[in-house]
RNA sequence: GGACGGGUGGGUGAGUGGCUAAAACCAGCAGACUGUAAAUCUGCCGCUCCUUGCGGGCUACGAAGGUUCGAAUCCUUCCCCGUCCA
C-alpha cells in the first residue's frame, strides 16, 4: 500500500475530470494531487449514498464511475453508506417531506445496494463505512453542538428551501439537519475529496465548511451532472419511473434505453460508457454527416450498457432480440413462460390479470378494445374472448407493446 | 395561544347541493405514423358484473359523524398544512 506510483498530476487531472460538472476550488485538487504524489499517500475520496431504494440505477452509476475513476489512478475510495441519514431523508430537489424510512427497509436497502455497487467497484480496493457507525452515537449535545456551526440563513439560501418557502410549502425542521448531519461524515472521514451529482452541491459545500470548523483541511467538492431519464426531460429517479437499473433483465434494459430521445444519446455516452470524449465526438460525427443511423449509434450505446452490467454476451443477445421484436415485429426468441393447469376456460380478461400483465380486469378489456392483446400474433377482437384450457396446449401472449409471456397450459 | 386561508383522482388544479367517476393540463397506456424513440394525430385513462349497453353495482374529493329525496359542495368534531399576530 505504501509503493503507490502515482501517475503525473497533470496526467491525473485530464483522467479525472473528464465529464466532470464543477471542481471546487480546482487549484485545490491539483494541490492535493501534488501533495500526494510527494508524500505517496493516496487521497481520501468520498462518495455518499442514501439507500433509500433497494436498486441502483444509471443516473447513480454516473457518480460512481467517477469514484472508480479516483480508484483506477490509486486513490482510496470510500463509499458511504448513508443507512442512518436515509433515516432523515435528504430534503434536495424534494418539493416536500419526504416519509422517513424504516430501519429494517434501510438495511434491507443498504445489502442489494453493495453488491451492485461492486460492478463498478474494485469491492478489494474500496474502503465501505456507514454512516450509523457515528451518526447513530451522537449525543444530543454534540449534535446541537454541530448546529451551532451553521445559520440559519446560509441554509435558506439553497433553492429547494427557499422555493418552498416562498410557495408556502412545508419544511420539517429535522431535514434542515440533512446537510450538516452528513457533513459529520465528511469530518469522521476525513475526506480529501467528495463526489456528488450536481444537486449535491449545496450539501458537499456545506460539508466543506463544517470541516473547516472542525479543524481540518476542508475537502475539494468534486460534481458530476445529473443523468437525465427516459423521458428526456427530467432527472432519472425511480420515482418518476424514467429510470434503467442495472440489475434489471437485460432486454427490458436495451429496451428502456432505446426509448430515450436520439439527442439525449450523447449525453449517455459522456457519463455512463468509457468512451473517450473524442471517441465520443467522432462517433457523432458519423451520425451528423449521415454515415451512422442514428437508430443504430443508440444501439450500440445500449449494448455497451447492457455488456457492462450483465456481460458483452447478454448485451449482443439483447440487441438481437431488439431488432427481431421491435425492428422486425416478431415474438422474441425468449419470452417468459407461465405455466398453468388445464382446467375450464377462462376469460382472457381474466389471465391477464392472473398473469400480471394488466392491473385490473377493466384495464385488461380496454387493452382488448384498443387492439392492444395479441395471441400468436394475432390481434385480439373480442373482449370477452374466452381462452381454451381444456388440453395440454401452448401459446403466446402479447399485451402492449412490450409484453410477452409464452403461456404453457399443462 | 389567537385570527385568517387551505387539504379534490399519479401530479398541477377547476368545481360551492342534483346535469360530477368529478373540467383543463401533465404524466401513463393503446393505436396510427416512423428508424427503436422523440414529435405529431386518434382514443383510453377508479374498481367490478354481465345480456358489452350513451348498461347495472360498488368505491372516491383529509378523517369521523350529521342535515337532505340527493353532498366534493351545507353543519359539527377531529387531524394536517400555510400566512399573519403573540
Amino acid at each position: 500500500m505504501t509503493q503507490h506510483k502515482f501517475r503525473p498530476v497533470e496526467e491525473q487531472l485530464e483522467y479525472l475530470k473528464k465529464g466532470a460538472a464543477e471542481v471546487i476550488p480546482e487549484e485545490e485538487l491539483k494541490q492535493k494531487l501534488e501533495s500526494s504524489v510527494k508524500t505517496g499517500e493516496p487521497l481520501r475520496v468520498y462518495l455518499g449514498v442514501d439507500p433509500t431504494a433497494p436498486d441502483i440505477h444509471l443516473g447513480h452509476t454516473v457518480v460512481l464511475r467517477k469514484l472508480k475513476h479516483f480508484q483506477d489512478m490509486g486513490h482510496t475510495a470510500i463509499f458511504l453508506v448513508g443507512d442512518f441519514s436515509a433515516m432523515i431523508g435528504d430534503p434536495t430537489g424534494q418539493s416536500e417531506t419526504r416519509p422517513p424510512l424504516s430501519h429494517e427497509q434501510v438495511e434491507v436497502n443498504a445489502k442489494t445496494y453493495l453488491a451492485q455497487v461492486y460492478k463498478i467497484l474494485d469491492s478489494k480496493k474500496t474502503e465501505v463505512r456507514y454512516n450509523s457507525e457515528w451518526l447513530g452515537k451522537m449525543s444530543s449535545y454534540e449534535v446541537v453542538r454541530l448546529c451551532g456551526h451553521y445559520r440559519l440563513a446560509r441554509m435558506l439560501e439553497r433553492e429547494d428551501f427557499r422555493s418552498r418557502l416562498e410557495n408556502s410549502l412545508p419544511i420539517a425542521v429535522h431535514e434542515l439537519l440533512y446537510p450538516l448531519l452528513t457533513a459529520y461524515d465528511a469530518v469522521m472521514l476525513k475526506s480529501d475529496v467528495e463526489l456528488g451529482a450536481t444537486e449535491q452541491k449545496f450539501n458537499i459545500l456545506v460539508h466543506r465548511e463544517i470541516q473547516r470548523e472542525y479543524g481540518l483541511s476542508p475537502q475539494v467538492v468534486f460534481t458530476m451532472p445529473i443523468l437525465v431519464g427516459l423521458d428526456g426531460q427530467r432527472k432519472m429517479s425511480k420515482s418518476l419511473g424514467n429510470y434503467v437499473g442495472i440489475t434489471e433483465p437485460p432486454a427490458e434494459m436495451f429496451g428502456k434505453m432505446m426509448s430515450i430521445p436520439d439527442e439525449l444519446m450523447w449525453s449517455y455516452y459522456e457519463l455512463v460508457t468509457d468512451r473517450t470524449p473524442l471517441g465520443i465526438a467522432e462517433l457523432k460525427k458519423e451520425v451528423e454527416e449521415g454515415k451512422l443511423h442514428p437508430m443504430d449509434a443508440k444501439m450500440r450505446l445500449a449494448e455497451e450498457v447492457v455488456g457492462g452490467f450483465q456481460g458483452a454476451e447478454a448485451g449482443r443477445k439483447a440487441a438481437e432480440n431488439f431488432q427481431r421484436v421491435f425492428r422486425e415485429r416478431r415474438a422474441p426468441e425468449e419470452a417468459p413462460v407461465e405455466k398453468l393447469p388445464v382446467g375450464p376456460p377462462k376469460k382472457l380478461t381474466a389471465l391477464l390479470v392472473e398473469l400480471k400483465l394488466v392491473a385490473s380486469k377493466s384495464e385488461a378489456e380496454r387493452l382488448i378494445k384498443q387492439r392492444g392483446v395479441e395471441i400468436n400474433e394475432a390481434c385480439v377482437e373480442d373482449a370477452r374472448k374466452e381462452i381454451d384450457l381444456s388440453k395440454p396446449r401452448e401459446f403466446l401472449l402479447r399485451a402492449g407493446k412490450k409484453k410477452f409471456v409464452r403461456v404453457v397450459v399443462e
